[in-house]
Formats: C-alpha cells, sequence, structure tokens
DNA sequence: CACGAGACCTGTTCGC
DNA sequence: TGCGAACAGGTCTCGT
C-alpha cells in the first residue's frame, strides 16, 4: 500500500497520539515480520520503553523510543495504528503492542512482508536511502546532476529507493504523466527543461497526496482519498484528463505502467 | 553498472 | 458455480 503520502500521513497521526506512551508487553506473532535482533532480544529490550517521537525517512516509519530506535517498513500491505481500549488480535496483526493509558499500538500486515527493526542506530537500516524528495537541499541541480550520472530507464530509477527515497509505483506513474515525460525514456537523456518538470512534478504530486492523506484502498488504510485523483494510475482503457487519449498499460521494470501515449510520447512519437 | 527473473506472502478479481 | 490464472501500493538476491 504505502508510499511516501501514506507514511507520512501515519508518522503524523502515531505522533500526535503515541508521545510519552510506556510499552508494558509485546506480542509478536509472526516472528519474521522481525528483521533484527532475536525475538527474544526484542522483546526484553522493548519492554518498558517509552515513545518520544514518530518521523518517516523515505518509506520508513521511525519510531524515536527511549533506550532504542524502531524502524518499520510497510512494503504492501502493511499498516500501523493506535487502538483505544481491548484489542483483540486480528488474524493478520503482527506485532501489538500494550500501551499505558490503556491503549495498544497494533502492526497489521496481510502479505507479510513489512518489516520491523529494533536498533541503537537507526542509519544502519537508513543509511542508503536517497535524498528526501521534498527536502530544501534537493535543488533542480543536485537533481539533474544525480539524473545524468544514471544511464537507466526513468521509472525504475524512481522507484529506486538510493537514487531518491519514497516513490512507489502509483506516485511515479502520476509524476511522469505530470512532467510528460514517457516511462522508458532514458534518465540522461533529458533536457534542463524537461528535468525541471520532473523536479516539480515530484513535488506537486506528493504535496498533493500529502495534503488529501494518501490513498485508500480496500480497506487496507483508511482516511486519504487520493485514489480519488489519479490521472493515470490504474485507468488504463479510460481517457487522459489532459487529452483525451485512450490511457494505455504496458510492463516497465517488471512493474506495471499507466501512461498517456499522447501526453508522454517516447523517442518515435 | 544495468537489467531480468524469481522469491517472499495472502487475498481479490478476471477469464473460461 | 467453479477453478486456475493474473494481479496487487515493495524490496531483495542472484545470474547475465
Amino acid at each position: 500500500m504505502p508510499e511516501l503520502p501514506e507514511v507520512e500521513t501515519i508518522a503524523r497521526k502515531l505522533n500526535a497520539s503515541l508521545a510519552g506512551s510506556r510499552i508494558l508487553s509485546v506480542d509478536l506473532r509472526w516472528e519474521r515480520s522481525l528483521a533484527e535482533p532475536s525475538p527474544a532480544e526484542f522483546v526484553r529490550r522493548l519492554n518498558g520503553q517509552t515513545f518520544e517521537q514518530v518521523s518517516r525517512r523515505g518509506k520508513f516509519l521511525h519510531l524515536s523510543l527511549s533506550a532504542d530506535h524502531m524502524l518499520i517498513h510497510l512494503r504492501m500491505s502493511g499498516d500501523l495504528q493506535v487502538v483505544s481500549g481491548v484489542h483483540l488480535p486480528e488474524k493478520h496483526d503482527r506485532l501489538v503492542l500494550d500501551l499505558s493509558g490503556d491503549r495498544c499500538l497494533v502492526f497489521n500486515d496481510t502479505r507479510k512482508f513489512g518489516r520491523i527493526w529494533l536498533v541503537k542506530d537507526p542509519d544502519q537500516v537508513l543509511g542508503k536511502l536517497g535524498p528526501e524528495p521534498l527536502a530544501d537541499d534537493l535543488t533542480v541541480q543536485v537533481f539533474q546532476k544525480r539524473l545524468g550520472e544514471r544511464h537507466r530507464q526513468l521509472k525504475p530509477l524512481l522507484l529506486d529507493q538510493t537514487f531518491l527515497a519514497g516513490l512507489g509505483n502509483i506516485y511515479t506513474d502520476e509524476v511522469l504523466h505530470i512532467a510528460k515525460l514517457h516511462p522508458c525514456l532514458l534518465s540522461d537523456s533529458l533536457s534542463e527543461a524537461q528535468v525541471e518538470k520532473l523536479w516539480l512534478a515530484i513535488r506537486d504530486i506528493l504535496q498533493e497526496g500529502i495534503r488529501r492523506k494518501g490513498s485508500s484502498f480496500d480497506r487496507v488504510y483508511r482516511g486519504g482519498d487520493f485514489q480519488n485523483h489519479f490521472r493515470v494510475y490504474g485507468r488504463a482503457g479510460l481517457v487522459c484528463p489532459v487529452c483525451g487519449t485512450t490511457i494505455e498499460r504496458m510492463l516497465v521494470g517488471q512493474r506495471s505502467t499507466h501512461f498517456c501515449p499522447n501526453c508522454q510520447p517516447g523517442k518515435d512519437g
């Protein structure tokens, strides 16, 4: 499910509700959700700690504790929320923390792809991530230099978290449509004007996603409504909102990719 | 370095 | 209706 705007939305919500909460008990219900340390050490170390702050880096949730850092990646189907009162564990709950104040922190993850780390130094996990797309120091100039250093198709490059941290399959398709760039264009072939369009589109789309509190699919994540404003993602066979041409779907780097052949022509278009 | 295939998982939707 | 195939918001590892 979650890309940068969804993770940001969850982080803000958790930060407001979790700060100061003390962990009273730890119920790790699926051990393989834990990347490190061992389950026994995880439970022992976590017990009694207090949450201080929740933030986001790329698609990672960063939960600062009194003596450790808990990092959580939701991958495809993960969700993390605070629930009040008694929580009866549900089928796909992978971690449940009993908290002070009669609440629980629940990590629910149908497909079991999500991962949890408990570490002393968050850089152990976050160290390889590329820049934050919305950070002030990612200027057009810096972005242009990074694009030029690679020779890759735009879509897989934008999905590469060591190149840029936070874009996923939905937002990448939306970004390329706004920027009027074909997903298969090579990163070192763009004009200065095209680079600037791409840079602006990334910022615009992510900010719109955050403003709309992300996208909601199925019943995994509640709250956001960006899914009602997709321009191309999931809209193959429907018309492009800009020019009316039928939107197409193709595979790029094994990922389903949606684009407007008129707005986003390839090199022969 | 770039890229494709396969793995990791469960659930829903699609096509016959 | 039934059943298998295809597909889903992500990432890792291995081979070429």
